[in-house]
DNA sequence: GCTTCAGCTTGTGGTCCCATCCATA
DNA sequence: CTATGGATGGGACCACAAGCTGAAG
C-alpha cells in the first residue's frame, strides 16, 4: 500500500536523481548551502571532516522534488522532505488537501556526525547500527520488510492495562519484552522518499566508519518493546511531528520510576537524561513554536489551575484542535517571504569595501592625522612636525 | 507645497591595541 | 605539556564636512 502510494508519487513527479557532485557515482542525498553542494553521505564525510571550517557547514536532505534545493519542511502525509519553494507549490496548490497534510520544519546538521547520529538526525534513531549492518529490511522475506520499518502500526499490546495486568509477569524497568516481535522502528522518519538509498548508503558509510564493530553492542537498541524509548517516539511523532496526531495512547504510557525516564502527557512534560540534548532542544524548540494556547497546558498539573475549567484537559483530541497548521502556514510564507529576500540581498552582496560618500573619502584622505587618527584642525601646526 | 534653518547623524582612513592563532623551544 | 614570541585580524579612535530630519515661516 504504502510502495503503491510511494509509486504513485514518483510516476506524478518523474525526475532523475541527481549524483553526487563529489563522486559523480552515488545518488546525492545531502545539500551543503555553503557549499552548494549535492552529495551523498560518504563524500559528505569526506569533504566535511577535512577540517574544522567544513565541520560548521550546515547540510540538509536534498528536497524530493526539485533535487537541488535544502529539504526545509518534512510533509508527513506524503512521506517527503520539501524546500520551502517545493512545499509552497505543492501544498498550494491542494489547498483543501494540505489543510490535513501534516508537516513540520526540518533542521540540518553540522559536524560529522557518526551512522548512529545520522540514524537519529534522520528519524531512524530506533535503528542500531547493527541492523544498519546486518539487517534485511530491503526485502520484505523472512521478517520485516523496509516498509516495516517506518510504518506505524498501533501496537495491540501497549497500554496502562496491559501492563499492569500481569503482575506476575511485571516487566523490569526497561519493560524489555523477550520474545515480542519487534515494533515497527521509527514511525516518523524524516528522510522523506530515498529511505532505501538514504539507509544504503548509511550501511555503505557504517562499514567505512574505524569502531564500527566494536560499538556494535553499544549500539544495538533493545529488540520488543522498549519503554525507554517509547516516549521518545510519541514525542517526536506527537510533539515534533505536528500536533499529537497519531498516538492517543500517550496519555497512559506509564512512567517508570528508577529508569531515569518519566513521561507525562497531561503537562507535557518530558524528562529522560538519557536523550540527547539536540533531541531536548527540537522538543523545546517546537515548544516554543506553538500557539499561546499551548502554554496554558503546562500549568494544568497544578491543582489551581485544574479548576479552569474553561478548557479541557490536553488529550490528543485537544491539541488536535489547536490551530497549528495556520501556525506551520504562516511560518511557512515567512520563511518563504525571508528566503526571496535573502536571496535577492545576497545577489547584491558587495564584500569589498563600498564607498557611499566619495566628498568624503576625499576629505578624510587629505585631513591630518596624528597617530592614526584624525587630528583638529588647529592641531595641524603640531601633525606638520611629526 | 515649498524653502530655510538648526540640530543631529553619518561616514571617512590610518594607526594603535588587543585577542587569537600557530609554530617553536 | 607549558611558555614564548611572531603573525594576523578586527575593532576603536579621532575630527569634521556632508547628509538627513523635523520644525518654522
Amino acid at each position: 500500500m504504502t510502495e503503491l502510494k510511494e509509486d504513485q508519487e514518483d510516476n506524478r513527479h518523474p525526475q532523475k536523481h541527481q549524483l553526487c557532485d563529489f563522486c559523480n557515482n552515488n545518488i546525492a542525498l545531502i545539500y551543503c548551502r555553503a557549499d552548494s553542494a549535492k552529495l551523498c553521505f560518504t563524500c559528505d564525510r569526506e569533504v566535511h571532516s577535512t577540517n574544522q571550517l567544513f565541520t560548521k557547514h550546515t547540510r540538509w536532505l536534498l528536497c524530493n522534488l526539485c533535487d537541488s534545493s535544502p529539504a526545509s519542511i518534512l510533509c508527513s502525509t506524503d512521506s517527503c522532505v520539501l524546500c520551502s519553494n517545493c512545499d509552497w507549490e505543492s501544498h498550494k496548490q491542494q489547498q483543501s488537501l494540505s489543510s490535513v497534510h501534516e508537516r513540520r520544519p526540518l533542521e540540518g546538521f553540522t559536524g560529522c556526525p557518526c551512522v548512529n547520529e545520522l540514524l537519529s538526525i534522520l528519524g531512524f534513531e530506533d535503528l542500531g547500527k547493527k541492523e544498519l549492518l546486518y539487517g534485511d529490511y530491503s526485502d520484505g522475506g523472512g521478517g520485516y520488510g523496509f516498509s516495516d520499518w517506518v510504518v506505524w502500526d498501533t501496537p495491540s499490546v501497549v497500554s496502562l492495562d496491559d501492563l499492569i495486568a500481569n503482575n506476575d509477569s511485571v516487566p523490569p524497568p526497561n519493560f524489555q519484552a523477550i520474545g515480542v516481535p519487534p515494533l515497527p522502528k521509527n514511525r516518523n522518519a524524516a528522510c522523506g522518499k530515498h529511505k532505501e538509498e538514504i539507509l544504503s548508503q548509511l550501511r555503505e558509510l557504517s562499514r567505512l566508519e574505524p569502531n564500527s564493530s566494536e560499538n556494535q553492542d553499544e549500539t544495538v537498541p533493545i529488540i520488543g518493546f522498549q519503554s525507554m524509548q517509547q516516549p521518545a517516539q510519541n514525542r517526536q511523532s506527537g510533539f515534533k511531528g505536528s500536533g499529537f496526531m497519531q498516538n492517543s495512547e500517550q496519555h497512559v504510557v506509564p512512567s517508570s520510576e528508577g529508569s531515569g525516564f518519566h513521561w507525562c502527557c497531561d503537562t507535557g512534560e518530558f524528562t529522560d537524561q538519557g536523550f540527547s540534548s539536540s533531541l531536548a532542544d527540537c522538543f523545546i524548540e517546537t515548544k516554543c513554536l506553538l500557539p499561546d494556547r499551548d502554554s496554558d497546558v503546562g500549568d494544568t498539573s497544578g491543582g489551581a489551575n485544574e479548576e479552569q475549567s474553561h478548557h479541557n484537559p490536553p488529550t490528543a483530541e485537544t491539541f488536535q484542535m489547536v490551530p497549528k497548521f495556520s501556525h506551520r502556514e504562516l511560518n511557512s510564507q515567512e520563511r518563504e517571504t525571508a528566503v526571496s529576500r535573502y536571496k535577492e540581498k545576497k545577489k547584491t552582496r558587495r564584500y569589498e569595501k563600498h564607498i557611499r560618500y566619495e566628498s568624503r573619502k576625499a576629505r578624510a584622505e587629505s585631513r591630518t592625522r596624528i597617530k592614526g587618527r584624525f587630528a583638529k584642525m588647529d592641531c595641524r601646526d603640531t601633525s606638520v612636525h611629526q
